[in-house]
DNA sequence: ATAAATTTACTATACTGGCCAGTATAGCAT
DNA sequence: ATGCTATACTGGCCAGTATAGTAAATTTAT
């Protein structure tokens, strides 16, 4: 995680946290609109008023403060949106909510920034992707399958397969749309887009999924 | 398309067809693997078995080889599986026989790493996106919709929708495991899992589409 | 026809100019 | 004693060009 851990009992003056913060985010800025190739240390340390060898001083090398900025970048994304399901709620506009939280984050122009960035170190950096996925779908996935067991307990919906039901539902959301425009041939859907296609698909999954 | 298209009343000796190709195939091959950045017009020119200048003889630069390259890689993508359905099939058979098709081309090997790359140059070429979306994708959903529209009109399914259930339907293939595959997070899927998934995948839109 | 002249493709190699990762030096700040 | 700045430098990679010569085709002349 951390490069130099001597952050204790470190003789003489201490690294300023503020200017590895500055580093960091400079380097999610670039890295995520320019690309690894396309991003030069000289370029972060500009963006960050900072002198090059104190980013050097921070992160032993080009590839340290790469996966350091995709990892912090990774981390505040996804807000868990609630998958809580009492019993007077209606399962229709429970899907219908986390649907629209689902394709607001994922369709973000941050989210397809980050995702393309990942497609193109996949090959060399896979631990990567397993950080990034684990930190953000995969979290979404295990709290749509929870509640959908639950709601199948409660007699609400008709699942005997919670993982698959929950594959479907999100691969419904994403169709074909999220391929074109991470593939930039479409621009990133409104909130209006959003908000019929989370409709249609929750209605689709219902008949699919409903008693 | 082609670059010097002085093909007739040329004088002089003509330019070596073969070669073209053979510059081609090993931009595609390296392109697909290392990545724009990644490849140089000497490695190119070097896996050709050609000279460096004939390759600038062929391709003004190299984003002109690129596009080239890329075109020639959509073109013999993407077999068109039938979307015939006649009266006396049966619907989900059909259905399953495309969606084994659709991931099968998908999660090759080959769809992956230009998937990759298109995400990689997203950001500068929209045009190369559309390209590969219309000469794959696009025509398979169009063909899906097509089929559906028949199927409601036979009786076989009960869909307002055809492009909504196509892009339904395709999405609930890849679900979020194609994504997976994609950033790198996954190998991809062997002819086993494809099978039972499209296996599941028609259960559930049969119960969402069916009569 | 046959040969010469011409035009263009191609090879091999070397070079220019730019970009950039990473290092070195020297000095100031804490 | 260490963080930091500023600047300059090294060494490598690479796109694209230059040069000089060879190979294959077309055109023109004989």
């Amino acid at each position: 995680m951390s490069e130099q851990t001597a952050v204790t009992a470190s003789r003489g003056r201490p690294k300023d946290p503020a200017k590895r913060r500055a580093i960091l985010d400079a380097a999610k800025e670039l890295f995520l609109t320019q690309g690894f190739a396309g991003t030069s240390m000289d370029a972060v340390a500009a963006e960050a008023g900072v002198s090059k060898l104190t980013v050097y001083s921070h992160f032993s090398d080009k590839e340290t403060l790469f996966t350091a900025a995709i990892e912090a970048k990774c981390e505040n994304q996804m807000p868990l949106p609630m998958f809580a399901l009492g019993e007077g709620d209606k399962v229709a506009e429970v899907l219908k909510r986390i649907g629209v939280a689902f394709l607001t984050m994922i369709d973000s122009e941050d989210s397809i920034r980050l995702l393309r960035l990942l497609c193109a170190v996949a090959p060399r950096e896979p631990q990567m992707a397993r950080l990034f996925f684990g930190a953000g779908p995969q979290r979404t996935l295990g709290g749509m399958e929870q509640l959908l067991r639950r709601a199948a307990e409660l007699g609400m919906l008709r699942v005997e397969d919670p993982p698959v039901a929950a594959e479907q539902f999100f691969g419904m959301l994403m169709g074909c749309r999220h391929m074109r425009v991470l593939i930039g041939d479409s621009e990133v859907p409104g909130e209006g887009e959003i908000r019929t296609r989370a409709e249609l698909v929750v209605q689709s999954f219902l008949r699919a999924y409903g008693k």
